[in-house]
DNA sequence: GTTAGCACTCTGATCTCTTGATTGCTAACA
DNA sequence: TGTTAGCAATCAAGAGATCAGAGTGCTAAC
């Protein structure tokens, strides 16, 4: 059997009306809305096909139809039109003025979510390609050190680690000099153990507080590499639609949405595989596919940031399977291509 | 009418089963389990005078009775036994090997949540009584200044600013003496504008941009004062408890907890209220009392902390009404006292 | 190939009935 | 005077029973 031309408008018409009611569709709806001018008896034969065909499921007997996740697949990757809507000022407004690059995604991640009314979370950028543009050292008290490593981008890190010895002022600079001689203009994974090693020998009778400096700015490469930050916001959004409503259905998934590590894996996996396949990178996983796989009622949409330098991340919405691809998709669009132009206005100045 | 002894063994009876079960307690449960010896018919007519005095309540006519917020009040305040509960092992364990303060009080948040299986927030330590220890300048690219605020403690803020002039990396050290030798062992509230200003006017040329690093540390202050961070855990635990389970108040309780700006209201609040207090400052707000009002069906449980230097922060737990009270206070008053002997023991090292 | 008509199915809302828990009252008892 | 047994009354919650509405599939006619 055969999808033709009529049977595509059927089943986009199930699926949009679906989409925004939530409720199975019958024939008689179809006859009215999909400017065919069937009588619901055609249009209950060319369903039975569409059925037979696996695009659509019957709840039960006497119930309209649902798309099924073969029939959602198509739609998104066949039907939809994909609409050119105008950016939201919101958005470019909101872009333009942050600087600090924690508030610019916690922003953004909020604007996303108020936007789509799903749950929406955004990766911060991996920074193991960025490279390292100076750290700086001093001493914030006795046997303590307090290292702040300056990246391009202007991203800071800092930590206080506890050494051996009560250095002094000249020392301090000293090492600092020392270090980063070795590691200024490298990026985070171009630092080995070799480079460091032989770091410890220059340092002489500092090799002790050396060795830790070094142990810290690698922990601060791995914390970052493991455990990037996910900002999320609008878990709650999941309370608009009946289907996810259930203690049980809306408790896992504000669970995984408070307790971050399934969020760390999925950002993980999704940047991982779209990696591969280059381009905009937008995904979308449907009901139990891929990176969502314990959440049979949803569905993911993602998508790849980049903000030159490497400094790659991942935005992603989770809402209900009938969910507003179309606006979901668009609406993230406009989102990285705002985020791109944001950050060419912000940077391209080193010294 | 009197609350003889008899009453309040009844009414503790009514309550404990009551904030077990979530369930109306009848008279004959009270015959059984209460150790007084009495007939359900006695107990009856004591029940009936408990409710004429307002602790208990009748859900309707044939249902047994719950605590009124008169009668969870006088639980509270006057029946409740203190137990000593042994220290659970991980806490201590925990609370011993975390560093890092934003580490620290994730995991304590997170173990308060899971130890009481509500929810937990803890608010980051104000930090206006906290002194300076030095700020350090440096300029990660033209046009740019990194500003790193050291306060007591050890603890870091930083910042990226634009600035007018191209700075060489003498002048910024100059600038660096000249601000430190002003604002070095100040508290956060004791810089003033006046103060400012005087040194705007002895670092001459670069007046323009000492004004720009002044309102940037006033700022970093500004913001702390205004939104400390707040660390949150456990929200879905409100899922485990039926009453709040619906659709509406858990989506309520999460926004809240989502939002933040509520919670820092709330933190708001308590640590006014209970400096005035002092003391340890646990306090109990029933039902829609204090900082809970929107929330009918719930409690707070505050506690302030102190880390020594005035940095004074709040812990809460928000659970049903029909928390077990007893736990609660117990373990944040363990909590509490085990994060004073963590503090004490990392630091009382000045230089 | 399309349509009208009709029997059939299933859900969900509504109603009734029953059960069980609990009370309040009264009268008897210590 | 306080305590208790007994009993009628009340109410929520659950189990069936019933009914309307929505939708389908099939057949026969156009």
């Amino acid at each position: 059997m055969e999808l033709d031309d009529r049977k595509i408008i059927i089943l986009k018409t199930i699926i949009k009306n679906y989409l925004e009611t939530g409720e199975p569709v019958g024939s008689r709806t179809i006859s009215k809305y999909s400017g065919l001018n069937l009588s619901s008896a055609t249009i209950r034969n060319e369903m039975s096909d569409l059925e037979e065909m696996g695009y659509i499921i019957q709840p039960h007997t006497s119930a309209g139809r649902i798309p099924s996740d073969k029939g959602y697949r198509f739609y998104v990757d066949s039907i939809m039109e994909d609409s050119d809507r105008k950016v939201t000022e919101a958005t470019e407004l909101m872009v333009q003025r942050v600087d600090k690059l924690e508030m610019l995604l916690k922003q953004l991640v909020k604007l996303l979510a108020v936007d789509t009314n799903y749950a929406a979370l955004i990766s911060g950028p991996s920074l193991t390609e960025n490279r390292i543009k100076y750290l700086q050292l001093s001493s914030p008290s006795r046997y303590k050190l307090l290292l702040i490593l300056v990246l391009e981008g202007n991203i800071i890190k800092n930590e206080v680690i506890s050494i051996e010895e009560d250095l002094d002022h000249e020392t301090v600079m000293n090492l600092t000099i020392l270090i980063n001689n070795v590691i200024s203009g490298l990026s985070l994974k171009e630092i080995t153990p070799k480079m460091l090693t032989s770091l410890m020998v220059q340092s002489g009778e500092h090799s002790a507080t050396a060795k830790s400096i070094i142990d810290a700015v690698a922990d601060m490469i791995e914390t970052d590499v493991e455990s990037r930050e996910i900002f999320t916001s609008g878990a709650t959004n999941i309370f608009k639609y009946p289907e996810l409503t259930d203690a049980d259905k809306a408790s896992k998934l504000i669970s995984a949405f408070e307790e971050q590590d399934a969020l760390k894996e999925l950002v993980e996996e999704v940047s991982n595989i779209s990696e591969d396949e280059g381009g905009s990178g937008l995904q979308v996983y449907l009901g139990g596919e891929g990176p969502v796989r314990n959440m049979q009622d949803c569905s993911l949409v993602t998508a790849n940031y980049e903000l030159g330098d490497g400094m790659r991340g991942v935005i992603g919405v989770i809402g209900p399977k009938r969910m507003d691809y179309e606006k979901v998709l668009d609406t993230m669009k406009n989102l990285i291509s705002q985020l791109d132009k944001a950050y060419k206005r912000n940077d391209g100045d080193t010294r």
